[in-house]
DNA sequence: ACCTGAACACCGTTCAAGT
DNA sequence: ACCTGAACACCGTTCAAGT
């Protein structure tokens, strides 16, 4: 069983078929949301079935493609909020101010929701990253007492997930329930 | 603009239909999740798609019949732990046993979560209920000072959702998360 | 090597025709 | 009144035929 390598192509014009598919489908999703059509976004890229679905094996793929840069900011950013606050201020700032904003939007969600689930196997780079640039920033904390010991990242994030999920067009009820999320994460007494 | 009123049907061989269309898509959700093609309960009911699509207009119309009963008795069963325990007791123990195990049932979460979304315009009876028995709870537990004021009972709903769905095969994880929301939900110090 | 686009087996939904 | 089931416009996916 080979992985299915979902990489950018070499000849040139399949590389331009590669990318100009990833543009259009950024843009299809944007509009319709992360359900539309893919005979659809082939249609709009002037390009047969057939050679998106070679690039793309699954509708997975082409949405990993398409969000894999705003993935990949949020790793930065995780980074640049360690270096430059406390370890409880970088977590909440990070899950507060970029990740629950980034899941906000449409796919993205589904995206990461996959890098969860799949990134032990490491068959992305990039998911693969964002994954540890989460758990530093949630080791960091926890070495410093600022959050409990009994918590793992991964239910940070299937929390954080859920909680912008549920809570599309309610700014208030969001950040009603990320302080209970964060109160909950106080070391335990 | 007048309400579907999917209501059963009043002819005998019509509310035959009715029940079985039912008891066939309860059995094929619980088989194939909640995803399982319309035509084939139909095909499966032996009934024509139009009856099907008569008497239930879209997916979540069968759905939230399936289901109605299971809604009930998770209404039933707040009322039954109010009056058993105190309210903070009540409040955790039917999340933690009611709600949450029913919600990682294949078809359920989504009939709550429509629940949750329409429930202000009280087209269905049972959901109305449910919420008003969900309300109650979190009500009672906030009058003894148990948990804290700030807190609207949608968002334990659909926090609990989250922690739910997300947590899917990893029992250890949903009482994590589920320890982080009661945690949470401590009155604010 | 890569691409096209017709073709296949489906899907949800409708509606003329029946009883 | 209620039901049937063919028909419509789609969907994801494949693959022979081209370049």
């Amino acid at each position: 069983m080979r992985a299915p390598s979902p990489g950018r192509p070499a000849r040139a014009d399949a590389l331009r078929n590669y990318e100009h598919i990833v543009e259009t489908a950024r843009e299809a999703f944007a509009e319709r949301g992360p359900e539309v059509s893919l005979n659809a976004i082939a249609q709009r890229a002037g390009i047969g079935a057939g050679t998106l679905y070679r690039h793309f094996p699954t509708r997975e793929a082409l949405i990993e493609a398409v969000y894999r840069s705003d993935i990949a900011a949020l790793t930065d950013r995780a980074a640049e909020l360690a270096a430059a606050h406390d370890p409880l201020a970088a977590l909440e700032s990070w899950v507060r101010e970029q990740l629950v904003p980034a899941q906000q939007r449409p796919g993205i969600a589904t995206t990461l929701k996959d890098a969860l689930a799949r990134a032990p196997e490491a068959f992305s780079l990039s998911k693969e990253r964002f994954n540890q640039a989460a758990d530093s920033l949630v080791r960091s904390a926890q070495a410093v007492g600022a959050i409990r010991q009994d918590v793992e990242t991964r239910d940070i994030l299937r929390m954080a997930a859920g909680i912008a999920t549920s809570s599309e067009g309610d700014p208030a009820a969001c950040k009603r329930m990320l302080t209970i999320l964060f109160d909950g994460l106080r070391p335990a007494g």
